[in-house]
DNA sequence: TACAATACGGAGCACTTCTCCGTTTGACTA
DNA sequence: TAGTCAAACGGAGAAGTGCTCCGTATTGTA
Protein backbone atom coordinates (compact mmCIF):
# COMPACT_ATOMS: atom_id res chain seq x y z
CA UNK A 1 0.00 0.00 0.00
CA UNK A 2 1.01 3.62 -0.59
CA UNK A 3 3.04 4.56 2.51
CA UNK A 4 2.25 8.22 2.50
CA UNK A 5 0.17 10.29 -0.01
CA UNK A 6 1.56 13.51 -1.60
CA UNK A 7 0.85 16.40 0.05
CA UNK A 8 -1.04 17.80 -3.42
CA UNK A 9 -3.05 14.59 -3.66
CA UNK A 10 -4.12 15.02 0.09
CA UNK A 11 -5.16 18.60 -0.94
CA UNK A 12 -6.91 17.85 -3.99
CA UNK A 13 -8.87 15.38 -2.02
CA UNK A 14 -9.94 17.43 0.40
CA UNK A 15 -11.33 20.13 -2.34
CA UNK A 16 -13.32 17.47 -4.20
CA UNK A 17 -14.63 16.52 -1.32
CA UNK A 18 -15.69 20.36 -0.40
CA UNK A 19 -16.71 20.86 -3.73
CA UNK A 20 -18.75 17.95 -3.78
CA UNK A 21 -20.76 19.13 -0.25
CA UNK A 22 -21.27 22.42 -2.03
CA UNK A 23 -22.77 20.83 -5.39
CA UNK A 24 -24.92 17.97 -3.86
CA UNK A 25 -26.16 20.61 -1.26
CA UNK A 26 -27.24 22.16 -4.19
CA UNK A 27 -28.34 20.01 -6.79
CA UNK A 28 -28.51 16.95 -5.00
CA UNK A 29 -27.20 13.83 -5.13
CA UNK A 30 -27.26 14.36 -9.25
CA UNK A 31 -24.84 16.88 -9.38
CA UNK A 32 -22.51 17.09 -12.47
CA UNK A 33 -19.52 15.28 -11.62
CA UNK A 34 -17.47 17.37 -13.92
CA UNK A 35 -18.70 20.56 -12.44
CA UNK A 36 -17.85 19.04 -9.51
CA UNK A 37 -13.96 18.71 -10.61
CA UNK A 38 -14.50 22.18 -11.82
CA UNK A 39 -15.37 23.93 -8.63
CA UNK A 40 -12.49 21.97 -6.90
CA UNK A 41 -9.89 23.36 -9.50
CA UNK A 42 -8.75 20.06 -10.53
CA UNK A 43 -9.43 18.27 -14.08
CA UNK A 44 -12.22 14.83 -14.33
CA UNK A 45 -9.20 12.55 -14.14
CA UNK A 46 -8.48 13.87 -10.42
CA UNK A 47 -11.91 13.06 -9.64
CA UNK A 48 -12.33 9.88 -11.06
CA UNK A 49 -8.27 8.74 -9.99
CA UNK A 50 -9.80 9.73 -5.74
CA UNK A 51 -13.68 8.56 -6.20
CA UNK A 52 -13.01 5.89 -9.18
CA UNK A 53 -17.32 6.57 -8.94
CA UNK A 54 -20.26 8.02 -7.64
CA UNK A 55 -21.24 6.14 -5.42
CA UNK A 56 -17.51 6.79 -3.42
CA UNK A 57 -17.63 9.94 -3.54
CA UNK A 58 -21.28 10.45 -2.38
CA UNK A 59 -20.11 8.04 0.17
CA UNK A 60 -16.94 9.81 1.50
CA UNK A 61 -19.62 13.06 1.73
CA UNK A 62 -22.01 11.29 3.78
CA UNK A 63 -19.21 9.57 6.16
CA UNK A 64 -18.00 13.35 6.52
CA UNK A 65 -21.58 14.38 7.73
CA UNK A 66 -22.02 11.56 9.91
CA UNK A 67 -18.81 12.09 11.37
CA UNK A 68 -20.20 15.42 12.24
CA UNK A 69 -23.24 13.94 13.45
CA UNK A 70 -21.66 11.36 15.96
CA UNK A 71 -18.98 14.38 16.98
CA UNK A 72 -21.86 16.54 17.80
CA UNK A 73 -23.15 13.64 20.58
CA UNK A 74 -20.29 13.53 22.41
CA UNK A 75 -20.27 17.47 22.10
CA UNK A 76 -23.59 17.22 23.50
CA UNK A 77 -22.91 14.75 26.32
CA UNK A 78 -20.41 16.85 27.57
CA UNK A 79 -22.22 20.23 27.66
CA UNK A 80 -25.55 19.46 28.68
CA UNK A 81 -28.19 16.78 31.59
CA UNK A 82 -28.43 13.52 29.70
CA UNK A 83 -32.01 14.07 28.93
CA UNK A 84 -31.66 17.35 26.86
CA UNK A 85 -28.82 15.87 25.43
CA UNK A 86 -30.56 13.37 24.29
CA UNK A 87 -33.65 16.21 22.90
CA UNK A 88 -31.11 17.95 21.18
CA UNK A 89 -29.34 15.02 19.56
CA UNK A 90 -32.95 13.40 18.26
CA UNK A 91 -33.42 16.87 16.46
CA UNK A 92 -29.80 17.04 14.84
CA UNK A 93 -30.43 13.32 13.81
CA UNK A 94 -34.16 13.79 12.41
CA UNK A 95 -32.31 17.61 10.55
CA UNK A 96 -29.33 15.21 8.91
CA UNK A 97 -31.36 12.33 8.02
CA UNK A 98 -33.95 14.96 6.20
CA UNK A 99 -30.95 16.62 4.40
CA UNK A 100 -29.29 13.01 3.43
CA UNK A 101 -32.32 11.20 2.54
CA UNK A 102 -31.25 11.72 -0.89
CA UNK A 103 -27.80 11.07 -0.81
CA UNK A 104 -28.34 7.80 1.45
CA UNK A 105 -31.14 6.53 -1.12
CA UNK A 106 -28.76 6.99 -4.45
CA UNK A 107 -26.10 5.38 -2.50
CA UNK A 108 -28.34 2.35 -2.41
CA UNK A 109 -29.37 2.76 -5.83
CA UNK A 110 -25.56 2.99 -7.39
CA UNK A 111 -23.44 0.39 -6.15
CA UNK A 112 -25.45 -3.12 -3.68
CA UNK A 113 -23.71 -1.90 -0.99
CA UNK A 114 -21.34 0.61 -1.53
CA UNK A 115 -18.19 0.56 1.24
CA UNK A 116 -19.16 2.41 4.30
CA UNK A 117 -22.90 2.44 4.00
CA UNK A 118 -23.06 -0.33 6.84
CA UNK A 119 -20.31 1.58 8.51
CA UNK A 120 -22.60 4.98 8.72
CA UNK A 121 -25.80 3.19 10.13
CA UNK A 122 -23.61 0.95 12.87
CA UNK A 123 -21.46 4.57 13.94
CA UNK A 124 -25.15 6.22 14.46
CA UNK A 125 -26.07 3.48 16.20
CA UNK A 126 -23.26 3.69 18.35
CA UNK A 127 -23.23 7.42 18.90
CA UNK A 128 -27.32 6.57 19.64
CA UNK A 129 -26.92 4.12 22.31
CA UNK A 130 -24.51 6.41 24.23
CA UNK A 131 -26.61 9.29 24.55
CA UNK A 132 -30.04 6.91 25.32
CA UNK A 133 -27.78 5.33 27.65
CA UNK A 134 -26.45 8.27 29.76
CA UNK A 135 -30.36 9.54 29.43
CA UNK A 136 -31.39 6.23 30.72
CA UNK A 137 -28.54 6.04 33.45
CA UNK A 138 -30.33 9.48 34.46
CA UNK A 139 -33.41 8.59 35.00
CA UNK A 140 -34.69 11.19 31.97
CA UNK A 141 -35.48 8.12 29.80
CA UNK A 142 -37.19 4.56 29.97
CA UNK A 143 -34.60 1.69 30.92
CA UNK A 144 -36.66 -0.41 28.12
CA UNK A 145 -36.25 1.38 24.77
CA UNK A 146 -33.73 0.52 22.74
CA UNK A 147 -31.25 2.25 20.36
CA UNK A 148 -32.52 0.64 17.90
CA UNK A 149 -35.57 1.39 18.24
CA UNK A 150 -35.79 4.99 18.97
CA UNK A 151 -33.38 5.17 15.67
CA UNK A 152 -36.18 3.29 13.56
CA UNK A 153 -38.68 5.75 15.14
CA UNK A 154 -36.91 9.05 14.92
CA UNK A 155 -36.17 7.71 11.27
CA UNK A 156 -39.81 7.32 10.87
CA UNK A 157 -40.17 10.97 11.35
CA UNK A 158 -37.75 12.11 8.47
CA UNK A 159 -38.73 9.81 5.81
CA UNK A 160 -42.05 10.46 6.17
CA UNK A 161 -41.57 14.52 5.96
CA UNK A 162 -39.44 14.92 2.68
CA UNK A 163 -41.30 18.26 2.01
CA UNK A 164 -39.91 21.50 2.59
CA UNK A 165 -42.07 24.17 4.52
CA UNK A 166 -43.25 25.99 7.42
CA UNK A 167 -46.34 23.22 7.50
CA UNK A 168 -44.02 20.32 7.15
CA UNK A 169 -41.57 21.73 10.07
CA UNK A 170 -44.51 22.22 12.28
CA UNK A 171 -45.05 18.36 11.30
CA UNK A 172 -41.97 17.57 12.36
CA UNK A 173 -41.51 19.43 15.64
CA UNK A 174 -44.77 17.60 16.41
CA UNK A 175 -43.96 13.97 15.91
CA UNK A 176 -40.19 14.65 16.81
CA UNK A 177 -42.46 15.78 20.61
CA UNK A 178 -44.34 12.09 20.53
CA UNK A 179 -41.44 10.24 20.48
CA UNK A 180 -39.46 12.22 23.14
CA UNK A 181 -42.59 11.77 25.55
CA UNK A 182 -42.93 7.97 24.48
CA UNK A 183 -39.08 8.32 25.78
CA UNK A 184 -39.64 9.68 28.70
CA UNK A 185 -39.95 7.24 31.95
CA UNK A 186 -43.70 6.27 32.61
CA UNK A 187 -43.26 7.80 35.89
CA UNK A 188 -46.91 8.64 36.95
CA UNK A 189 -45.56 10.84 40.03
CA UNK A 190 -42.58 13.11 39.00
CA UNK A 191 -39.29 11.37 39.02
CA UNK A 192 -37.25 11.80 42.03
CA UNK A 193 -34.24 11.62 40.16
CA UNK A 194 -31.66 15.12 39.65
CA UNK A 195 -32.85 16.60 36.24
CA UNK A 196 -36.28 15.33 34.84
CA UNK A 197 -36.74 17.16 32.14
CA UNK A 198 -37.50 20.97 32.84
CA UNK A 199 -34.28 22.53 32.93
CA UNK A 200 -33.12 25.04 29.98
CA UNK A 201 -29.64 25.64 29.56
CA UNK A 202 -27.95 27.55 26.99
CA UNK A 203 -30.67 28.01 24.56
CA UNK B 1 -59.09 19.74 -23.65
CA UNK B 2 -57.98 16.43 -25.61
CA UNK B 3 -61.30 15.57 -27.52
CA UNK B 4 -60.22 12.07 -27.69
CA UNK B 5 -56.70 10.23 -28.17
CA UNK B 6 -56.26 8.94 -31.31
CA UNK B 7 -55.71 5.11 -30.82
CA UNK B 8 -52.33 5.00 -31.67
CA UNK B 9 -51.35 7.35 -29.54
CA UNK B 10 -53.26 5.44 -26.89
CA UNK B 11 -51.65 2.36 -28.22
CA UNK B 12 -48.06 3.97 -27.85
CA UNK B 13 -48.70 5.45 -24.43
CA UNK B 14 -49.81 1.43 -23.34
CA UNK B 15 -46.23 0.42 -25.07
CA UNK B 16 -44.22 2.91 -23.38
CA UNK B 17 -45.87 2.34 -20.02
CA UNK B 18 -44.89 -1.34 -20.37
CA UNK B 19 -41.36 -0.55 -21.58
CA UNK B 20 -40.90 1.81 -18.72
CA UNK B 21 -42.03 -0.88 -16.12
CA UNK B 22 -39.95 -3.12 -17.39
CA UNK B 23 -36.41 -1.26 -17.97
CA UNK B 24 -37.37 0.42 -14.53
CA UNK B 25 -37.57 -2.64 -13.48
CA UNK B 26 -34.21 -3.96 -14.44
CA UNK B 27 -31.90 -0.70 -14.39
CA UNK B 28 -34.14 0.86 -11.35
CA UNK B 29 -34.88 4.95 -12.06
CA UNK B 30 -32.03 5.85 -13.62
CA UNK B 31 -32.66 3.86 -16.85
CA UNK B 32 -32.13 5.28 -20.15
CA UNK B 33 -34.84 7.15 -21.38
CA UNK B 34 -34.01 6.26 -25.41
CA UNK B 35 -34.25 2.44 -24.53
CA UNK B 36 -37.55 2.86 -23.22
CA UNK B 37 -38.33 4.08 -26.56
CA UNK B 38 -36.60 1.56 -28.28
CA UNK B 39 -38.00 -1.11 -26.19
CA UNK B 40 -41.54 0.16 -27.25
CA UNK B 41 -40.75 0.64 -30.76
CA UNK B 42 -41.27 4.22 -30.46
CA UNK B 43 -38.30 6.95 -31.87
CA UNK B 44 -37.42 9.55 -28.41
CA UNK B 45 -39.86 12.50 -29.76
CA UNK B 46 -42.64 10.18 -29.31
CA UNK B 47 -41.72 8.95 -25.29
CA UNK B 48 -41.20 12.84 -24.95
CA UNK B 49 -44.43 13.76 -26.01
CA UNK B 50 -46.31 11.56 -23.80
CA UNK B 51 -43.79 11.62 -21.04
CA UNK B 52 -42.39 15.74 -20.69
CA UNK B 53 -39.59 14.77 -18.11
CA UNK B 54 -38.56 11.35 -16.17
CA UNK B 55 -40.72 12.34 -13.32
CA UNK B 56 -43.76 12.52 -15.39
CA UNK B 57 -43.14 8.78 -16.90
CA UNK B 58 -41.83 7.43 -13.26
CA UNK B 59 -44.96 9.10 -11.58
CA UNK B 60 -47.15 7.14 -14.06
CA UNK B 61 -45.45 4.14 -13.63
CA UNK B 62 -46.02 4.33 -10.01
CA UNK B 63 -49.07 5.07 -10.29
CA UNK B 64 -50.40 2.06 -12.40
CA UNK B 65 -48.42 -0.10 -9.23
CA UNK B 66 -50.22 1.54 -6.64
CA UNK B 67 -53.66 0.98 -8.94
CA UNK B 68 -52.38 -2.57 -8.57
CA UNK B 69 -51.90 -2.22 -4.94
CA UNK B 70 -55.40 -0.78 -4.07
CA UNK B 71 -57.06 -3.48 -6.52
CA UNK B 72 -55.52 -5.91 -4.30
CA UNK B 73 -56.96 -4.62 -1.18
CA UNK B 74 -60.56 -4.47 -2.80
CA UNK B 75 -59.94 -8.19 -3.80
CA UNK B 76 -58.58 -8.87 -0.64
CA UNK B 77 -61.52 -7.36 0.99
CA UNK B 78 -64.58 -9.44 -1.11
CA UNK B 79 -62.38 -12.67 -1.12
CA UNK B 80 -61.00 -13.14 2.61
CA UNK B 81 -62.22 -12.96 6.74
CA UNK B 82 -61.22 -9.05 7.39
CA UNK B 83 -58.00 -10.33 9.79
CA UNK B 84 -56.64 -12.33 7.04
CA UNK B 85 -57.20 -9.57 4.84
CA UNK B 86 -55.75 -6.84 6.45
CA UNK B 87 -52.67 -9.42 7.02
CA UNK B 88 -52.43 -10.22 3.75
CA UNK B 89 -52.60 -6.63 2.38
CA UNK B 90 -49.75 -5.46 4.69
CA UNK B 91 -47.41 -8.05 3.47
CA UNK B 92 -48.31 -6.52 0.25
CA UNK B 93 -47.52 -3.02 1.28
CA UNK B 94 -44.31 -3.92 2.20
CA UNK B 95 -43.76 -5.62 -0.99
CA UNK B 96 -45.08 -2.64 -2.68
CA UNK B 97 -42.89 -0.30 -1.13
CA UNK B 98 -39.63 -2.59 -1.16
CA UNK B 99 -39.68 -2.34 -4.72
CA UNK B 100 -40.83 1.01 -5.39
CA UNK B 101 -38.78 2.74 -2.70
CA UNK B 102 -36.49 3.73 -5.48
CA UNK B 103 -38.63 5.11 -7.47
CA UNK B 104 -40.53 7.29 -4.74
CA UNK B 105 -37.27 8.09 -3.73
CA UNK B 106 -36.16 9.25 -7.79
CA UNK B 107 -39.43 11.29 -8.19
CA UNK B 108 -39.29 12.97 -4.73
CA UNK B 109 -35.56 14.05 -6.10
CA UNK B 110 -36.44 15.18 -9.67
CA UNK B 111 -40.10 17.60 -9.28
CA UNK B 112 -40.54 19.05 -5.65
CA UNK B 113 -43.58 17.59 -5.86
CA UNK B 114 -44.48 15.66 -9.13
CA UNK B 115 -48.38 15.37 -9.96
CA UNK B 116 -49.69 12.30 -8.59
CA UNK B 117 -47.17 11.79 -5.81
CA UNK B 118 -49.11 13.20 -3.45
CA UNK B 119 -52.56 11.35 -5.23
CA UNK B 120 -50.68 7.82 -4.17
CA UNK B 121 -50.51 8.46 -0.83
CA UNK B 122 -53.72 9.62 -0.61
CA UNK B 123 -55.38 6.51 -2.64
CA UNK B 124 -52.69 3.98 -0.30
CA UNK B 125 -53.98 5.28 3.00
CA UNK B 126 -57.78 5.38 1.50
CA UNK B 127 -56.83 1.40 0.29
CA UNK B 128 -55.84 0.93 4.20
CA UNK B 129 -58.51 2.88 6.04
CA UNK B 130 -60.79 0.64 4.16
CA UNK B 131 -58.70 -2.67 4.97
CA UNK B 132 -58.08 -1.86 8.48
CA UNK B 133 -61.77 -0.38 9.36
CA UNK B 134 -63.14 -3.91 8.21
CA UNK B 135 -60.60 -5.75 10.33
CA UNK B 136 -61.85 -3.36 13.04
CA UNK B 137 -65.41 -3.96 12.73
CA UNK B 138 -65.04 -7.43 12.92
CA UNK B 139 -63.10 -7.54 16.17
CA UNK B 140 -59.43 -9.05 14.78
CA UNK B 141 -58.03 -5.03 14.98
CA UNK B 142 -57.71 -3.00 17.73
CA UNK B 143 -60.42 -0.38 17.39
CA UNK B 144 -57.70 2.36 18.66
CA UNK B 145 -55.24 1.94 15.89
CA UNK B 146 -55.30 4.78 13.30
CA UNK B 147 -54.84 3.90 9.37
CA UNK B 148 -51.88 6.89 9.16
CA UNK B 149 -50.16 5.26 12.32
CA UNK B 150 -50.51 1.39 10.58
CA UNK B 151 -49.10 2.55 7.55
CA UNK B 152 -46.10 4.58 9.00
CA UNK B 153 -45.35 1.38 11.08
CA UNK B 154 -45.46 -0.98 7.80
CA UNK B 155 -43.36 1.61 5.75
CA UNK B 156 -41.03 1.97 8.32
CA UNK B 157 -40.24 -1.65 7.60
CA UNK B 158 -39.60 -1.13 4.24
CA UNK B 159 -38.07 1.85 4.57
CA UNK B 160 -35.36 0.43 7.03
CA UNK B 161 -35.13 -3.05 4.96
CA UNK B 162 -33.01 -1.60 1.57
CA UNK B 163 -31.26 -4.93 1.38
CA UNK B 164 -32.03 -8.34 -0.50
CA UNK B 165 -31.42 -12.25 0.46
CA UNK B 166 -32.82 -14.65 2.52
CA UNK B 167 -31.91 -12.86 5.67
CA UNK B 168 -33.37 -9.40 5.28
CA UNK B 169 -36.45 -11.19 3.93
CA UNK B 170 -36.34 -12.99 7.30
CA UNK B 171 -36.01 -10.02 9.54
CA UNK B 172 -39.34 -8.55 7.42
CA UNK B 173 -40.98 -11.14 8.65
CA UNK B 174 -40.31 -10.89 11.56
CA UNK B 175 -41.18 -7.23 11.91
CA UNK B 176 -44.24 -7.64 10.29
CA UNK B 177 -45.41 -9.84 12.27
CA UNK B 178 -44.48 -7.87 15.29
CA UNK B 179 -46.47 -5.10 13.89
CA UNK B 180 -49.69 -7.66 12.79
CA UNK B 181 -49.33 -8.20 16.71
CA UNK B 182 -49.19 -4.92 17.32
CA UNK B 183 -52.24 -4.12 16.22
CA UNK B 184 -54.26 -7.30 17.42
CA UNK B 185 -57.09 -6.52 20.35
CA UNK B 186 -54.97 -7.01 23.49
CA UNK B 187 -56.61 -9.79 24.91
CA UNK B 188 -57.09 -10.07 28.47
CA UNK B 189 -54.54 -12.31 29.18
CA UNK B 190 -51.53 -11.84 27.22
CA UNK B 191 -48.38 -10.33 27.98
CA UNK B 192 -48.24 -7.19 25.84
CA UNK B 193 -44.64 -6.08 24.63
CA UNK B 194 -43.03 -9.11 24.77
CA UNK B 195 -42.10 -12.50 22.54
CA UNK B 196 -43.23 -11.94 19.21
CA UNK B 197 -42.50 -15.36 18.08
CA UNK B 198 -44.16 -18.25 19.11
CA UNK B 199 -47.40 -17.16 17.01
CA UNK B 200 -49.02 -19.52 14.36
CA UNK B 201 -50.00 -17.54 11.24
CA UNK B 202 -53.36 -18.91 10.62
CA UNK B 203 -56.19 -17.47 14.05
C1' DT C 1 20.95 18.66 -7.96
C1' DA C 2 19.08 14.62 -10.41
C1' DC C 3 15.79 11.11 -10.58
C1' DA C 4 11.86 8.11 -10.18
C1' DA C 5 7.39 7.72 -8.63
C1' DT C 6 3.25 9.81 -8.18
C1' DA C 7 -0.38 12.83 -9.41
C1' DC C 8 -2.25 16.10 -12.55
C1' DG C 9 -5.19 17.86 -16.47
C1' DG C 10 -7.75 18.01 -20.37
C1' DA C 11 -8.65 16.25 -25.07
C1' DG C 12 -11.71 12.82 -26.62
C1' DC C 13 -15.08 8.93 -26.99
C1' DA C 14 -19.35 6.90 -26.06
C1' DC C 15 -23.56 7.77 -24.39
C1' DT C 16 -27.35 10.74 -22.52
C1' DT C 17 -31.32 13.82 -22.63
C1' DC C 18 -34.26 16.58 -25.13
C1' DT C 19 -35.79 19.40 -29.46
C1' DC C 20 -37.11 20.42 -34.01
C1' DC C 21 -39.42 19.65 -38.11
C1' DG C 22 -40.60 17.05 -42.34
C1' DT C 23 -43.46 12.95 -42.93
C1' DT C 24 -47.11 9.79 -41.91
C1' DT C 25 -51.51 8.29 -40.05
C1' DG C 26 -56.01 8.13 -38.11
C1' DA C 27 -60.60 10.14 -37.82
C1' DC C 28 -63.97 12.67 -39.68
C1' DT C 29 -66.85 14.57 -43.82
C1' DA C 30 -69.22 14.44 -48.03
C1' DT D 1 -65.05 5.74 -51.26
C1' DA D 2 -61.95 9.46 -51.59
C1' DG D 3 -60.43 13.87 -49.61
C1' DT D 4 -58.82 16.65 -45.90
C1' DC D 5 -56.10 18.08 -41.97
C1' DA D 6 -55.00 18.16 -37.22
C1' DA D 7 -52.70 15.01 -34.48
C1' DA D 8 -49.05 12.01 -33.85
C1' DC D 9 -44.86 9.99 -35.36
C1' DG D 10 -39.70 9.27 -35.75
C1' DG D 11 -35.16 10.22 -36.09
C1' DA D 12 -31.27 13.43 -36.98
C1' DG D 13 -28.76 16.42 -34.26
C1' DA D 14 -27.30 19.88 -30.56
C1' DA D 15 -25.76 20.13 -26.01
C1' DG D 16 -24.16 18.15 -22.22
C1' DT D 17 -22.95 14.02 -19.46
C1' DG D 18 -19.58 10.21 -17.43
C1' DC D 19 -15.33 8.26 -17.72
C1' DT D 20 -10.49 7.09 -19.84
C1' DC D 21 -5.99 7.68 -21.60
C1' DC D 22 -1.61 9.38 -21.73
C1' DG D 23 1.76 13.19 -22.12
C1' DT D 24 3.20 16.59 -18.68
C1' DA D 25 4.16 18.54 -14.22
C1' DT D 26 5.04 18.07 -9.31
C1' DT D 27 6.74 15.96 -5.18
C1' DG D 28 9.80 13.51 -2.04
C1' DT D 29 14.27 11.35 -1.91
C1' DA D 30 19.28 10.14 -2.73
Amino acid sequence: MTAVQRTDARRNRELLLAAAHEAFGESGPEASLNDIARRAGVGPGTLYRHFPTRAALLAAVLQERVDRLCARAEELAASRPPGRALATWLRALVAHARVNQGLGGALLLEGPDAPGTDDCHRRIENAAAAVLARAQRDGSARPDLSPADLLRLTLGIAVTSTRRGPEEEARVERLLALVLDAARPPAPTATPTTEPAGRDGQH
